[in-house]
RNA sequence: GGGAGAUUAGCUCAGUUGGUAGAGCAACUCGUUUACACCGAGAAGGUCAGAGGUUCGAGUCCUCUAUCUCCCACCA
């Protein structure tokens, strides 16, 4: 006969058990797949050790966590509870990014908002001491945070972009790709920054709609064409006006060229014909700016023009004349329309909406200029790879290798991505990151790249450039075991089974990782990817600090418990589908971990008395008839999480448990035990074996709660729940 | 300009391969009967955006339309 825990007489509260739950695990070592009981691990067909894995997408050392990274750590959660339970020996890799140029940017604005410094104040060295101390900080309450959430993460294994084994990969990574040809350094046209002074790839530009002066001008008198241009100083750098080669009006010009005095600039411009040009809008003719326009400047390349660079770094004019020389370019601008003016060489003035690219990380405005930056070449066929090329080995790996994404419309998204893929502009100009292992010989000035700096260093210098933070990242799903080493851990965790993050990420992050294991590992590096929408807040809005609408996933568990809060994050919530969150949702599920507390404390009631063996074949037919409709309820659940369906899954557990269980079954035994009826003795049976599987099965959503309830009805042979076998 | 998604009860959303429309919250009625008021019982509430089509049968499949949201490209 067992006696009642006395902590049952008292709602849950989640604040008294969870650290210590959670401590529980971590003793246990489980977490941590080596530390697995070979006998509970399941074989397949070949007698092989089944096995699972997942990397955690590593959180920016940017600050803290957000409700974004808390359905994340959720979900992720749940299939790799699932699966261990199913008997797959787990791993789950736990780490954080370095996020190179958002954190660099924070630690920016930090500097300057405390101490009113600049980075160059500092210096490198003193200011990089600095960022990563931050990181340290936001790494320490990342992982604070991941652990309030239940995360099962093996914490022994935990990795972060930047340190010396992730280092060492990328810059074995790098090595490889540049003798390939993969790698090239080139002087091309780049976003470039002028606020965070670096480069930035396409996929950091954020699109700004603003209002805009649309100007319609001439050079010069003697000009016999018409250009329109929303930015007149830059005009100063055009080579030629372009036309379409089958428009009327301008093909007697085709040809000729012009020497201007475009605001006592002098400017020579040639009339050429690409079809590039759009003969309907504006004048149907281009004033081809080939220093600061990507499009200019594959029309420059095509027809062999000059080009010119008239805005430097700083976004300020160069190579003009005294009087617009350092001047920004919006004062340029001003001095350019007046001159027009006065010129009577303006035309046309009118207000138009348009696109301002500006970096996503500085907001700074960009300026298109050509640079010299490392590149990687996604159209360069491979020898190693049946001479197929970046592109293509990234597309094969959904239509040919088989890569499963869920939702399937993002294959879509990531099909259309690639094809519209441009060489990705690897080289930052910022401090944090890995530096790119290249160096320059002092006299010869000889390039030399390899994974170790060349021994006789004295007469070398280093490239100053970092890489794209995205780069490292890339390497993560085998850079976190312990590639380009053969370890045990590489070669029995990868490929891994999922990916699962936000949809967001697709082409920075998903498109890489499969890119930089096609090329190096000549596999895929996932089998399946998850992507899980946006969560936003009751009103549907993007959680935002500028909105003050962002949850802070530590108050709400405190205020609701973490088991509420995961079951809130998933039910309700497609994949691939934005979801809201509010208080009603949490409270629901926080009173469903009462419910299920309750449950348990009116069956461990009424069974004290219970003697026997915990067999099915004891129950009456009217009570045996009842589990199995459960055990088609768990079949059905069991398949939901194999599909990845885990809103379906979660909810059927919540219907069937207060629904069917506590407010049918347990109403039903409940009279047949207090009138002691005959059927007593199978109805206690019936209650103590429908709890027990019912907490086993709600364990991968709601950790916490089931395993402290599994502590007070398991038997005296039963491990932790963690660990406890799936029922189907 | 190209693409994707959404449109179901007052609100938020489920509805997995086509087979009598579901949940939570809110509102209504009743009930404090020792697991739980962080509760229970009951009732109410929907031309499933609109139109057409396929089908014995459509919220579900097809076509078109409307509105909203997002992504990508970007015109100088």
């Amino acid at each position: 006969m067992k006696t009642l825990p006395e902590t049952f007489l008292k709602p849950y509260d989640s604040n008294q058990v969870e650290d210590k739950i959670y401590q529980e695990w971590l003793n246990s070592g489980y977490f941590n797949p080596d530390n697995l009981k070979s006998e509970n691990i399941s074989k397949d067909e070949n007698g092989k050790e089944k096995k699972f894995s997942i990397v955690l997408p590593p959180p920016n050392v940017t600050g803290t966590l957000h409700t974004g990274h808390a359905i994340m750590l959720a979900i992720e959660d749940i299939m790799v509870r699932y699966k261990r339970m199913q008997g797959y020996r787990t791993l789950w890799i736990p780490g954080t990014d370095h996020a190179a140029i958002a954190t660099q940017s924070v630690v920016e604005k930090n500097l300057l908002k405390e101490e009113k410094k600049s980075k160059y104040d500092l210096g490198r060295e003193e200011f990089l001491k600095k960022v990563n101390e931050f990181a340290e900080q936001s790494h320490n309450t990342i992982v604070t945070q991941s652990k309030k959430m239940g995360s099962s993460l093996d914490w022994s294994r935990e990795a972060f972009t930047l340190d010396e084994k992730r280092n060492f990969a990328v810059r074995t990574a790098f090595k490889k790709m540049y003798d390939d040809g993969l790698i090239y350094r080139g002087n091309r046209i780049v976003n470039w920054d002028p606020k965070g002074q670096t480069v930035i790839s396409d996929d950091e530009l954020v699109y700004e709609e603003r209002k805009a002066m649309f100007y319609t001008f001439k050079y010069s008198k003697e000009f016999p064409i018409s250009i329109s241009t929303t930015r007149p100083e830059t005009k100063i750098g055009d080579t030629a006006v372009a036309v379409h080669p089958e428009d009327e009006r301008y093909q007697q010009y085709v040809g000729q060229t012009f020497e201007c005095n475009f605001c006592n600039v002098p400017i020579t411009i040639k009339i050429i014909a690409d079809k590039e040009v759009d003969k309907e809008f504006g004048t149907g003719a281009l004033g081809v700016t080939p220093a600061h326009s990507k499009i200019d400047w594959e029309i420059a390349e095509r027809h062999n023009l000059a080009k010119k660079q008239v805005i430097n770094e700083y976004a300020k004019m160069i190579n003009c004349n005294e009087k617009l020389d350092g001047k920004k370019v919006g004062e340029a601008r001003e001095i350019i329309v007046n001159w027009l003016k006065e010129n009577n060489l303006l035309e046309k003035e009118e207000e138009i909406s348009q696109n301002v690219s500006t970096a996503e990380r500085t907001g700074g405005i960009i300026e298109p200029m050509p640079k010299l930056q490392w590149f990687v070449n996604v159209n360069k066929s491979i020898v190693d790879r049946e001479n197929k090329t970046l592109k293509e080995l990234m597309l094969e790996a959904v239509t040919k290798d088989g890569i499963t994404i869920i939702p399937d419309r993002f294959e879509k998204v990531y099909t259309h991505w690639i094809e519209n893929l441009h060489d990705w502009c690897i080289s930052r100009q910022i401090w944090y990151g890995h530096r790119v292992p290249v160096w320059y010989h002092k006299e010869t000035k000889e390039i030399y790249c390899d994974i170790n700096p060349p021994t006789d260093i004295e007469n070398w210098y280093q490239d100053e450039d970092t890489l794209d933070t995205w780069f490292s990242s890339g390497l993560w799903t085998f850079s976190t075991l312990g590639w380009p080493e053969k370890t045990s851990d590489f070669l029995e965790f990868h490929p891994t089974d999922v990916l699962e993050t936000g949809y967001d990420i697709l082409p920075f992050w998903v498109a890489r990782m499969i890119l930089m294991s096609k090329y190096l590992l000549n596999e895929i590096p996932f089998r399946t990817v998850y992507f899980h929408g946006l969560v936003r807040d009751a009103q549907g809005r993007k959680m935002s600090k500028s909105l003050n609408n962002a949850m802070d996933p530590l108050e709400v568990i405190a205020k609701y418990g973490t088991d509420a809060l995961r079951m809130a994050l998933i039910i309700g919530t497609g994949p691939g589908n934005d979801s809201k969150l509010g208080d009603d949702k949490l409270k629901a599920y926080k009173h469903f971990a009462n419910k299920i507390w309750n449950a348990t404390r009116f069956v461990l009631e009424k069974t004290t008395d219970y003697e026997g063996d915990l067999d099915i074949n004891l129950l009456t037919t009217d009570h045996k008839n009842i589990y199995n409709t459960w055990k088609d309820k768990i079949a059905d659940i069991t398949s939901d999480l194999e599909n990845y369906r885990f809103y379906l899954a979660g909810e059927k557990l919540y219907d069937y448990f207060w629904k069917t269980f506590a407010d049918v079954i347990i109403e039903d035994c409940k009279k047949e035990i207090i009138e002691e009826t005959e059927n007593k003795k199978s109805a206690q049976l019936l209650l103590i074996i429908l709890l027990r599987e019912q907490i086993i099965s709600l364990h991968p959503f709601m950790p916490f709660v089931t395993e402290e309830i599994w502590r007070n009805i398991k038997n005296e042979n039963d491990d932790l729940l963690l660990v406890t076998k799936w029922i189907n």
